[in-house]
DNA sequence: TCGATTATCAATCAACTGATTGATTTAATT
DNA sequence: AATTAAATCAATCAGTTGATTGATAATCGA
């Protein structure tokens, strides 16, 4: 309550973040092959005339469910877990609570990004905006491994490159196939036993610093 | 030249075999979204009525498409390759092969499967058929894995489900996301490395016989 | 209050799309 | 050769689809 009035009329900009929000709902259910900017302004309570009064065309319209994906995959993530004090395992374990929180919480999210991967490939602008977002995800993930080998928590012959892209292969095809939790749990166990160093198999909290 | 006489017209199945072929390669080429009836029968070198013909709806055609995929996915597969009379690391090597078989012999097999899984999630008779290609994948996979736990060559305390689980989500997402070669291969040494017993790396052809 | 800008909608367009119809051609059978 | 069945096509239909137009209503600055 604090700057904006209240007004009968949405401005602007909350009328196309409205189309665009309805955009991302139709294509979670009917996909792109469903996809119709007639159901689209109808979603958004709205005639067509006016859909086009914000995006010109279907495209830019898609492409501003693009971005709000992008958006949506860097501001939501599942509570952060309590940290154990090493930092390569609270990763470890905040990537797994990231899969679930994805999987049950906003499930529209990986359909869409399902839909938005497969435009892309035939799509410039839409790769332009999904690839960055793997790409950047690998690259943490890889930073993370090489951050654990280093800790002396991942095994030694780990190679982070490597192990980052099977990560990423692995999670995006998880959500491709929509696995189960327990699926999904089982997935899990098996890399954090991968990862960790045979030797030192961390029980409890043990303080490791860089 | 055994049989079958040359024909002017072909015969019903060689023509319904051809319009198959050719909405496969319309659907690789642009979607779903792009599929169209008429494109599809330009391609096969036919009127629409004839597609028609053989196919009374376009669903019936993609379950026509759905059906080839699934007998494509058996039949097609890398060269067998040099055993060295360990089983289970030749069915390694074998599913290694396979993917980058498909990977450069075979794009528009993972385009038009990844295009039919998406399908899959709103059309029942589309998972039918798509479904239990990976089920069976899966739990191959799952086999192999205990076949090599028990042989010794795979490290003890790997679960195999959960192990199939994670490969195959891996292979799924690495065909999604189309990796390069030495992206597949750093994926593939990750997962060798995982794999194979700490203790008993197998250096040459040790006999094990389960 | 008034003019200008912004926002919205009903109606409509032209092209597309899956599917059908009825006639015609080709192949197999008698 | 005559008959029948299978296969093919030109033409067309009814409904859809992305996009436009012109009129109208709401909002805002002066």
């Amino acid at each position: 309550m604090a700057a904006r009035k209240k007004q009968a009329r949405p401005r602007g900009d909350e009328r196309r973040d409205s189309l665009v929000r309805a955009a991302f709902a139709c294509l979670a259910a009917d996909g792109f092959e469903g996809l119709r900017t007639r159901s689209v302004a109808d979603r958004a309570g709205v005639n067509i005339a006016t859909l086009h009064y914000y995006f010109p065309t279907k495209e830019a319209l898609i492409g501003g469910v693009a971005d709000f994906l992008a958006s949506q995959f860097i501001t939501l993530h599942a509570p952060p877990v309590a940290p154990t004090g090493c930092a390569a395992l609270d990763r470890m374990h905040q990537e797994f609570a990231d899969a679930h929180f994805y999987s049950a919480e906003h499930p529209d999210l990986a359909a869409v990004l399902c839909e938005l991967q497969l435009r892309g490939r035939r799509d410039p602008a839409i790769r332009k905006i999904i690839e960055p977002l793997f790409g950047h995800w690998q690259y943490g993930i890889e930073r993370w491994l090489a951050d654990g080998v280093a800790e002396g928590v991942f095994r030694r012959d780990l190679d982070p490159a490597g192990g980052a892209a099977l990560f990423v292969s692995a999670m995006t095809g998880a959500g491709w196939l929509r696995l189960s939790r327990p699926q999904l749990d089982a997935i899990f166990a098996v890399v954090e036993a991968w990862l960790l160093a045979p030797a030192a198999m961390p029980a409890t909290g043990r303080k490791i610093k860089a």
